[in-house]
DNA sequence: GCTTGACTTGGAGTTGGCTCCAGGTATTAC
DNA sequence: GTAATACCTGGAGCCAACTCCAAGTCAAGC
């Protein structure tokens, strides 16, 4: 699968592929041997993977720390989970704290609504 | 209330306060002859809004938008409802995709600790 | 009356996360 | 064979959201 096709299928663009490579956010990616790269199904899933977690904002530097230690292979399990378990904590934490904001909004609608309809009220009299 | 306690209070530095002013995110705050920053307890009330509107990722554009509206009066209510509305219903979009994410690193972790323990039975052989 | 410390301003600098560009190579279409 | 197209790289540029800095004002304490 070439970038542009990854890209398509992923909605992401071609120099955020490439960028997300260099970075080390994703492990390199397979390549023909005229160096253009060439996603097999595992890159794909790191790709997807990458781009889920990105969307609930966990920072490009973690997700690099944790794909250098998934490199390092077998001995870095623990590691990795201790990276995923801080990770989860924090976007619990996120994720409580918008649904308190998330209620917030909604009150705070809802007495828009109230104060619209008085408004009305006014205006026909 | 002078900048630096408000600072204190909500957490947010004296820079990001002055900043959050001078950007229109909040309604200009009360001043003493010399200029100084006194702050209300409305005052306050707008911070600690914009404070938890911003954590929960709502952009600074937008809610410098909903001031700029707020300052308007009464005619812009419908507007301003129409502004919270949009905002209430990405905001729901995120929660729900963090949880989606929540699941999976959950679902991760699990299996992490599984193939922790298979590791260490294998060692203990 | 002079130092200290908290405030003021305008503007420059920083960080995270992309996004764009120039210059180059390789394959395909005519 | 040459033009168009898709890829490559390194590095510069950009945007949001702060964060820091220099230069100045003012009140309080010694």
């Amino acid at each position: 699968m070439t970038i542009s096709e990854v890209s398509k299928k992923y909605g992401l663009s071609v120099d955020t592929l490439r960028y997300y490579e260099k970075a080390g956010l994703i492990p390199p990616v397979n390549r023909k041997e005229n160096g253009i790269r060439d996603y097999t199904e595992t890159d794909c899933g790191w790709v997807e993977f990458i781009k889920c977690m990105r969307e609930a904002g966990l920072p490009i530097e973690v997700l690099t720390q944790y794909i250098a230690l998934y490199a390092k292979g077998n001995r870095t399990l623990q590691q990795r989970k201790n990276l995923l378990v801080t990770e989860r904590d924090r976007l619990k934490e996120r994720i409580e704290q918008m649904q308190q904001t998330l209620k917030r909004l909604n009150y705070k609608i809802s007495v828009y609504e109230q104060r619209i309809v008085a408004c009305e009220k006014k205006l026909l009299k």
